[in-house]
DNA sequence: CTTAGCCCCGTAGTTAGGTACGGAGTCAAG
DNA sequence: CTTGACTCCGTACCTAACTACGGGGCTAAG
């Protein structure tokens, strides 16, 4: 198990999870990622496991949890707490749907304004301007 | 025209528009709302025109436009930019269609993963947490 | 043995869109 | 004429998730 990857500083772990050398002491520091311990005023070395954790917070970002979500997740790695962890998943699956409901109205409204500018006839303003000007319903 | 709507306070302002005080004034700090006159060491007075003016700010905001193409797009506010101002809202609109690309397929991820949770069958590992640590592809 | 390139650490700055605070001045009701 | 509610103004603070900086230390290549 003397793998290369099983001894990598910082900054190799960073370039192997494609993300900034200060995010990563930023995710220390809030306590998502562990510090290896530090051999007397020397360097400190990472590895696969590390590596993993850091797609693991990746990967939940990009679903939409908030880093103190992935801290939650996190803590319910242990096997015993599928339960919390879907009931997570499926609070943020509700929100989800719910932004995809507002940015559909939404792009239904700036569509037609966009149409209704291009059809417009001799109208002396323009008219999704003046619909600014008139405010929207529900949102 | 001595309506009462021409001699409003910044808090009376701020109680029509539905906004707070400060928030008036930091839209003045960034230029997207004039401050009217003050009669030396006085009290300044808005009217309804600033009203309008909060209104078609707040519309523009909520349709997903940042303050500062706020403020493009009452620069374009004079009847002669119309194409200017679809335009923005054209690209505005082409990014709301992004955004709702990418939560539909976090919606489909999400549920997939809330879905397996239920379904799981003699599973040592939670398959939520699993496929976090798996990442997933595009997004 | 030297030097370039990392690493360590603490602290401060960034973006967006506000929100809060505190002291001094003003205005209207009583 | 006093009181209480507002206004004015500058400045600081807030959240989230980083990103930058600066000084000192370590380390591997030549
Ligand atoms: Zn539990
Ligand atoms: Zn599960
Ligand atoms: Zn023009
Ligand atoms: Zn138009």
């Amino acid at each position: 198990m003397d793998d290369k990857s099983e001894r990598v500083t910082i900054g190799g772990l960073a370039k192997a999870a494609e993300v900034n050398v200060e995010t990563i002491r930023y995710y220390q520091r809030r306590g998502l990622l562990n510090e290896p311990v530090r051999p007397a005023g020397g360097i400190r070395y990472y590895g696969s496991a590390d590596i993993a954790r850091l797609v693991f917070i990746k990967t939940a970002q990009k679903l939409g949890f908030t880093l103190s979500e992935v801290s939650d997740l996190l803590r319910l790695d242990d096997g015993a707490h599928c339960v919390e962890a879907s009931e997570l998943a499926a609070r943020k699956l509700h929100n989800v749907r719910g932004k995809i409901d507002t940015l559909k109205r939404i792009e239904e409204l700036l569509s037609e304004m966009v149409t209704r500018c291009h059809t417009q006839q001799e109208t002396v303003a323009c008219p999704l301007i003046s619909s600014l000007y008139k405010g929207v319903g529900i949102l």
